[in-house]
DNA sequence: ATTTTTTCTGGACAACTGTCCAAATTATTT
DNA sequence: AAATAATTTGGACAGTTGTCCAGAAAAAAT
């Protein structure tokens, strides 16, 4: 065996360690994102989490560095598959002229599935008003949904310029109706639903 | 001196004292939400409070129950003056074509002022989501912002069906203008201003 | 001036917090 | 099979939390 080979074997095997690391990280943050979205940041503790998960306080430090990096790891693991979920269906076949509704029922459906979930997000955007460990995992999410608007707004013909507020309507109708939803209003998804079809419905082809 | 004579004075007493305390309640609400703008809820300790308003834990128990109490007495307290404020511009002689410009100032101006106050409202509004001691407050005050929109409406002869939007708009809006001012983006409430005035000019009127 | 009431303090209390680590267990490599 | 490395545990640690209370201090009433 080569001393190129040997050095070849090493790095895959660190490769395969690191990625079941990595594998395992994912796991426990899924387990963790299951406490958070029932108890929220400010009143969840890592023996609250480590119960949940049915893991041991002492392995979640084996994995993060800090309370904050589990946080934020969890975060942005939540977020990035809800983006994901919405990009899909820009990148579909699915044409414009339907796309607000497809827009509208994914948001619906996701509000109606991972409800609890969505909560946690609103939850860390505030916190990072006040605590600067979560000001760049909030920055970097909320830009990835600017863009998803923004890339909304091209496939609809319509101008850049109008892209934060088509977000800013979204989201702040995204937050309204998912706390009416929460607090047990049964038609709070179906008003979601006309609200954003009438949103969609004011705006002027453009550029 | 006749029974209702001594009743009569037995109530006033009661009434000052009632009273006095009712003030002393106002003042040391004010230095908590002093403590509160600064570290948020999550972060914020009784003790911190405490030694902020120059008070010792003891009296605050004194005289609120316990610190949730404390607390949503302090964002009625501080969203009241907000909603004030505006309202005032409201019911002042603004003639309705140069009201969306007063309210652009108004807002804009309140951020100027107060940024570290509003985020404690976000703060606690999220809370809400996981805390249901804090659903009241939070539908107190949103109702109360609700209506102030639906007025402002109303003066400028628009469409009641859009008073929601407007709402989540302009709190979107604000929402996200704040969290850019207070992460340094000197821009961000000339930004605000220009957002405001945007969306008013792309709303027709209507019954 | 004395009693009664209200206000306020400082500290005690048990429960909880994030962090850390020595040792046990399991997996991997030799 | 033995040795090495990675994983996981359970508990120790010091500091913090909200709550409560006996008694001091101040104010009000008699």
């Amino acid at each position: 065996m080569t001393k190129l080979e040997k050095i070849d074997k090493l790095e895959t095997k660190a490769r395969k360690r690191s990625a079941k690391r990595s594998r395992r990280k994912d796991e426990l943050a899924l387990a963790a994102i299951d406490a958070l979205k029932q108890l929220g940041y400010a009143r969840t503790s890592l023996r609250d989490i480590a119960e949940i998960s049915g893991v041991s306080v002492g392995m979640l430090h084996y994995y993060f560095e800090d309370k904050t990096d589990l946080i934020t790891f969890c975060v942005r693991k939540y977020k990035a598959g809800f983006v994901a979920d919405l990009e899909a269906l820009l990148t579909g076949d699915i044409a414009p002229d339907a796309l607000p509704r497809a827009f509208a029922d994914g948001l619906c459906a996701s509000i109606r599935r991972e409800a609890e979930t969505h909560r946690l997000w609103y939850d860390i955007r505030a916190q990072a008003l006040f605590d600067a460990d979560f000001t760049d995992v909030v920055n970097e999410i909320e830009d990835s949904l600017l863009a998803l608007v923004s890339r909304l707004f091209q496939r609809l013909g319509l101008s850049q310029d109008g892209a934060l507020a088509g977000y800013l309507a979204l989201d702040g109708g995204f937050r309204y109706h998912l706390q009416r939803h929460l607090s047990g209003d049964g038609a709070a998804i179906d008003a979601f639903h006309r609200y954003i079809m009438a949103q969609f419905g004011g705006l002027n082809p453009q550029g």
